[in-house]
Formats: structure tokens, sequence, C-alpha cells
DNA sequence: TAGATATATTTAAATGTATGAATATATAAA
DNA sequence: TTTATATATTCATACATTTAAATATATCTA
């Protein structure tokens, strides 16, 4: 798997509006699932589910407490997505459209 | 529809690995669906379709010139991205999070 | 240890998405 | 005007995703 199916996955995970609606509770700090899923109108395993999601992509950690998990968002895979985009968008050395024939 | 709704269909836009790859083909400028047809192995019944949906969010811009039609990424577009990913993920004063009664 | 609380997993249903075959439309060329 | 070329649309199929009910697991408390 390349870093652009990673990227694929990546953006999955953020096109769900509950996610992004976690990622921002979570802008402020750290929360545990129990006010995630107070704040969100979600079952407790649809919450789960996508604290899973999150997780397994790297934007958000998650650290057992007692019987509490505590998520918070992980800024460096945050900082990666963006300087993803950018190098996508942006014209570079060994880009795939030099291998495209003719131009009109 | 707000904003966050908004950005959510961006993300499914960027959700999959043909449409960030013809994303890459235009960061070295414009091209015709021909070259992308070419360069992709899709029919082209489905390039078309990735192609409207990355122009009705805006990534890509598509004009006519005579049969062909030549798309150009939208600069712009994936700027207002990369801001919103920054906006969405830092603390600010305004945000949900502050809706969240107890911390614990 | 027994019961309560917090979270995770399994499963099934509903919905959404990518793909290409068939076809339609638009424009250029002969 | 007829034919060829470029792109779009419609439709059906296969597959993926969101959700919650039921259940399991883990940890705390009495």
């Amino acid at each position: 798997m390349d870093k652009m199916d990673a990227m694929v996955e990546i953006f999955k995970a953020l096109s769900d509006k509950n996610r992004l609606l976690i990622l921002e509770m979570l802008s402020c700090g750290e929360l545990c699932a129990c006010e995630i899923i107070k704040s969100l109108n979600l079952s407790q395993p649809t919450i789960s589910h996508h604290m899973k999601i999150l997780q397994q992509m790297r934007l958000v950690e998650g650290r057992k407490k007692g019987k509490w998990m505590i998520y918070s968002i992980s800024s460096d895979k945050i900082n990666e997505v963006i300087s993803y985009i950018k190098y996508l968008t942006t014209h570079k050395e060994n880009c795939i459209c030099n291998n495209i024939e003719s131009k009109n």
C-alpha cells in the first residue's frame, strides 16, 4: 500500500460529519468516549466504531485510563494530511503527469 | 447545508485513488479528458463520472474547447480545504467543545 | 465476589459508491 | 449531410459504509 492508498483511507475517515464533529470536539483538548457519546446523538457502538476508524488512521490517539478511554487529536497526522494535499496538487519533478504523451 | 457538510462532500471526492491520480495529473497543468482516459485504466464513462464529482466539488474546473473538455485544478478550493483542516483541528473561540459540560 | 459502569465486538439492515455496458449528445471532418 | 470522434447520461451490479441491537469484555465500587 503506497502513500496515495493510505491517504485515500484518511480522506475516507474525514468523509463523515460525525467524525469531523469528533475532531472539532477534540480540538480544545482530550476527551473521554463518554463525553463524545453525550454530545453526539449516536449510540455507544456507533461512537466506538467512529473512534476506531479515527485511531486506525492515526488522526486520533486513544489511551486507557481506568475504565475510560481518553482521546486526543494527533496533530502530526493532521499536518501530514495538509502537506500531502499541497504535495499532490503542486507541480513537482517526479509527477505522473510527465508520462502523459501529447498535450494540445 | 453548512460548511462542515460541504467539507464532508469534498473529503468524499478525495476518497478515491483514481480521483487523486487525476488531481496529480492536473498538477502540472490542464489536460483534456481524453488524455486522462488514456492514462488511467478506466472506461470513458467512469472517467466522466469522476470528473463530474471533482467539478461539482469545485476541486477541478472544466471548460469546453471544441469537442474536448479541458480540465484544470482549482487552487482556490484546494487552499480552502487546507485552511478548513487547520481551522477544524485548532482551538478556537466558538468551538463546540466549549459546550461539553464535565472534563475529568 | 457481585453489581455497576465504560467501552468494544459481532451481526444485520439500510444506504451509498464505483464501475462499465449501452446509449445519447455535441462537435469536427470529409 | 454523413461519418467519426469526444464526452455525458442512464442503468444495473458489485461492493463498501453507517448505524444500532445484542452481546462481550474490562474495570471500578460496594
